[in-house]
DNA sequence: ACGCCGATCGCTCATATGTGCAGGAGTGTA
DNA sequence: TACACTCCTGCACATATGAGCGATCGGCGT
């Protein structure tokens, strides 16, 4: 069942130990064929294959797998396991949060340069992290950009959705469709009204058409949401006792990833899950957060609305101690 | 020709580097085929081969060979090759060239209890070294123990070549045969009649059913040598003028591996160099010096007595770069 | 001396893997 | 459009490797 060789070292004397380096070395560093060192030593390939595994259960072979730039291959594997997910990507996290969100940004723009082929149709939510997203974002093919969801006047001051989206689609190369209308307000009509406008309704047009969304995962208290600090006390409270635990682009979810509907849906100007649900491939990017914001993660992939998920060490690491097994 | 991969890493994005380093996992960490890999991820066997491949030569997968206890793989098996030894040991260096010279000590004394086998005839000649050796040594099968040669009056107070061949024959079980006669002798006279005597000549007699010979290796001034200081500053300079460089037990080589004959070798208590290249395995314990006694060692390999080499990364790597080809 | 025991070796045969090559998709160019 | 070119794929076939097994050998107790 297991296969870990955790032995004491060394059985034999320096001078076995150094001919098992000599054939290791043939083997893994130069290549060569066990029957090739066999002629050479003068051994049957049986025991250069028995010396073989001696060098690796004395600890004589080291190897690891290791990503470049802060990524963390283990728990990106276990995560996409244990989640069904298609592709899982954790950065390692780092001292400060704010350069987790820059690592996990970087990241998160090199995957879209990396899985977006030309001509496709990339929708944009919006949070702090997708907005390091954009601004480190260097290449991406020539694709049509569409603004997911309105903008947070709260947090217009760094540059906000609209900005994001026009930059990506500038860098592209492709046209823009961005959202000038903000994410929440305070009635349906309104916000139908808006929809209705020709801009608006050309971005929504092209909710149906996607084949990449990128959406950022909030939780549901102040610091891991930006959209819970936008409500009044009153509809924070009413969402939280209806069991809300997370939030993607605006949409509510409770803790085992069921959509909470609620009169929030027709109050906000964006893509609904259920046109997110038909979205080839949607990217989650959220990390960078404390243990509730882990906990919002694994309510939105539990969703199964979730393709790929860009996280960091931390938040992976609660992941995996709650979901021992799917 | 070459097989180095120094590429500039990453050549693809985030997921690929984690798509990798998760089949990488499998393969070289859990032991799986590449056709189970295959399966399990939906490829050919073929694009797993290749993307095994992409990970060596991404940098992904890391493999290294190391010895434990400072041993030097890289430089063993090159020296070995170098100069065609059966075996060569090659210890780091460390800063203090007294540990240097433990550490040489210790592991030629584990190299000892690991190719000596019941009921051989174990010569031992002597050197600071040696005795380092003898001090280190705390197992040995039972065999008989026989000096070399004679013993340098001026190393006696931190016990010399009859208390390390005692410590080692004690140790082992089997008989001693000590030499109770300095190793260098006024006149050819005198060295005859003392080879007459009952006790050194039952060690002498011994010398030609030798099977293991340890010996050290010296060079040709004060500070490499235990035999230089020893002779008169004429005799020095006479030797020097005859080409020699090293020697072993008493016996002296030139810069080629010639052996230097003279005067000296009816005047020493010592097996003879012939004897000596009839003994099937003779170990030389040489490091812990300048370039001088590097130069020294190169000699005395090149003599071909010497069938298996224990010296320092220092001493080795001078060697490897005179001579880059044998 | 005898025979038991454990360790080690090299064999056979089934599997896994490497090599060279031909076909097909995409791409830039005449 | 046709073409040449590159890149990538998967195949057939030779080779390398793994799994299990019987033979052999040295130690060791009776």
């Amino acid at each position: 069942m297991s296969d870990r060789r955790s032995e004491t070292a060394a059985p034999s004397g320096p001078a076995e130990m150094v001919r098992l380096a000599a054939i290791a070395r043939r083997f893994y560093l130069e290549g060569r064929s066990k029957v090739e060192i066999a002629e050479e030593f003068g051994l049957s390939r049986f025991r250069v294959a028995r010396d073989l595994e001696a060098a690796r259960a004395d600890g004589i072979v080291h190897i690891d797998i290791r990503l470049p730039e802060r990524l963390d291959p283990e728990r990106s594997e276990r995560l996409r396991e244990a989640f069904g997910l298609r592709r899982a990507i954790v950065v390692d996290t780092l001292e400060d949060p704010l350069e987790t969100r820059r690592a996990l940004g970087s990241v998160a723009a090199r995957l879209l340069a990396e899985i977006v082929r030309p001509d496709e149709v990339l929708g944009l939510a919006w949070s702090r992290g997708l907005q390091a997203m954009g601004a480190e974002m260097t290449e991406l093919p020539r694709c049509t950009v569409v603004q997911l969801n309105g903008v947070l006047s709260e947090h217009t001051e760094a540059g906000g959705s609209v900005e994001t989206v026009r930059r990506v689609a500038a860098l592209s190369g492709g046209p823009a469709y961005p959202i000038y209308a903000p994410l929440i307000l305070p009635d349906a009509a309104t916000a139908a009204t808006l929809r209705a406008d020709p801009g608006i309704a050309a971005a929504f047009a092209r909710f149906d058409r996607l084949t990449t969304a990128v959406v950022a995962v909030g939780g549901w208290d102040e610091r891991n949401s930006t959209v819970y600090p936008a409500l009044s006390p009153e509809a924070r409270e009413r969402y939280s006792r209806m069991g809300v635990c997370a939030e993607m682009s605006a949409q509510l979810f409770d803790a085992d990833g069921n959509q909470v509907r609620s009169d929030l849906d027709e109050r906000v100007i964006s893509i609904s899950a259920d046109q997110l649900r038909e979205v080839p491939e949607v990217v989650a990017v959220a990390g960078a957060g404390d243990e509730a914001k882990a906990l919002a993660v694994g309510a939105a992939l539990r969703s199964g609305l979730v393709s790929t998920l860009v996280t960091d060490s931390a938040v992976a690491e609660v992941l995996l101690a709650r979901k021992p097994r799917g």
